[in-house]
DNA sequence: CCGATGTTTCGGTCGAGGCCGCAGCGTTCG
DNA sequence: CGAACGCTGCGGCCTCGACCGAAACATCGG
């Protein structure tokens, strides 16, 4: 059957221990060295390039050469929704035995605001998410079109230019909800979910943590995002 | 790091072909025997009672007593909707090749109409979902509580009891969008999804192929899609 | 009470695949 | 031009887990 060693053979691939840490690296969006990959997962580098050929073969991982290193990355945000996916469904049952036992700062931060791919995720994403429906900015309709004329003008006004994205050729949604792996609830990705988180970095309103994918709300966040969104508590 | 051995413990039980093939075996909603899910993995009662225990250990699965038999079903609609995400990722690369060499019939009925979980998807249950937003009477909003009241009287009169759907304790979503393995686009899930769904089924609209989570259309659905819902060709 | 059937447990075999050491290739820098 | 560095391919080791046969257990029908 093709559909049956299609499900069987991409899970496959996730489902080893050092494959799984690797593409849980890449989650944040960047694109990391072999080596780097290595030591995340704990192997050497020669295992961690055979992880990674078969992870490209896939088709779920792009490679990108750049002199003497060869950067790896996520190949589409749809294999950062079935990374997020996994574990929501995996967290089922145990959900109560190990976030109630484990819950350190680490993962109350990555609870917080984190990196989605390439957008924010979080109960900041969320935050976000829903401060732009009640405004009337953004619609989070199915097919993701639904930015309202309200919408952008406080995008402009926020610094993105919606006509660059418009004119890319990309064959990404524009605005896609995407489901929140922590919360359960939807935030913004797709192309405007990742120009808003970049332009939020940009601001310096947030600072990414060093070797995760949590991120920290600034001063200036803190203030901006207030006070453009009407967002409190971050 | 308990995020990682998470994502890989959970892809590893997706990933062997057997458990795959079972799994697979339950997306069309149905509980199962053990014996039954053998023999559609190719493996004997045994060896499928020990991969059935793994799952429903790790929460993927939830099993029934009654009489001598044992009854399989995905845990949840959040399992489904990660196996179909797997997939859907695994297509990436290799769609091109797959699809254009191996597509028989089994495969065009598949993604003109079948089941996910227990509510429509494939062609039609993008079109269903495409009609109700047009016409106003849901939203598809990211939280699914937005079925409009002009939605809410036109569900009464095609014979959903919405009152009913409202009282039960179900922590399920009441409407929730589900991305659509074949088509890429949203279609309606939760329990109105299923409700709807149930309900096509009980007016003789649809029929469900043997073996397979395709559904036909009958002669008096294709009058009823037409006239309940405006949608032709189907 | 006794077979028949569905399901689970146990023990043992075996094959697949992850892992590393070593060696070869390409790039960068002194 | 040679050395250092990053990456990849190959061969061998070894562990893990899927698989089945046999047998025990539970349930239903006669």
């Amino acid at each position: 059957m093709l559909s049956d060693s299609l499900l069987a053979e991409t899970a496959a691939l996730v489902g080893d221990p050092a494959r799984a840490g690797m593409l849980l690296a890449l989650m944040d969006g960047r694109a990391l060295t072999a080596g780097e990959l290595a030591r995340a997962a704990g192997i050497t580098p020669q295992t961690a390039s055979g992880h990674l050929a078969k992870l490209a073969a896939a088709g779920l991982l792009a490679t990108q050469r750049q002199g003497r290193h060869r950067y790896h990355r996520l190949a589409s945000p749809t294999v950062a929704q079935m990374l997020e996916s996994i574990m929501e469904a995996g967290t089922g049952r145990r959900a109560d035995a190990c976030h109630t036992v484990v819950t350190g700062p680490r993962e109350r931060a990555m609870r917080a605001a984190r990196t989605c791919w390439d957008h924010l995720a979080g109960e900041l994403g969320v935050a976000l998410a829903d401060s732009l429906v009640a405004h009337g900015r953004l619609d989070l309709s199915p097919e993701g079109g639904a930015l309202t004329d309200a919408g952008a003008v406080f995008f402009q006004d926020f610094g993105l230019d919606l006509d660059d994205m418009a004119r890319s050729p990309s064959g990404r949604a524009f605005c896609r909800p995407c489901l929140d792996w922590s919360e359960r609830r939807l935030h913004v990705g797709g192309r405007l979910g990742a120009a808003l988180a970049a332009r939020c970095f940009a601001l310096g309103w947030l600072r990414r943590c060093d070797g995760s994918r949590a991120v920290s709300v600034t001063e200036a966040g803190r203030r901006g995002f207030r006070d453009a969104f009407g967002i409190r508590d971050v």
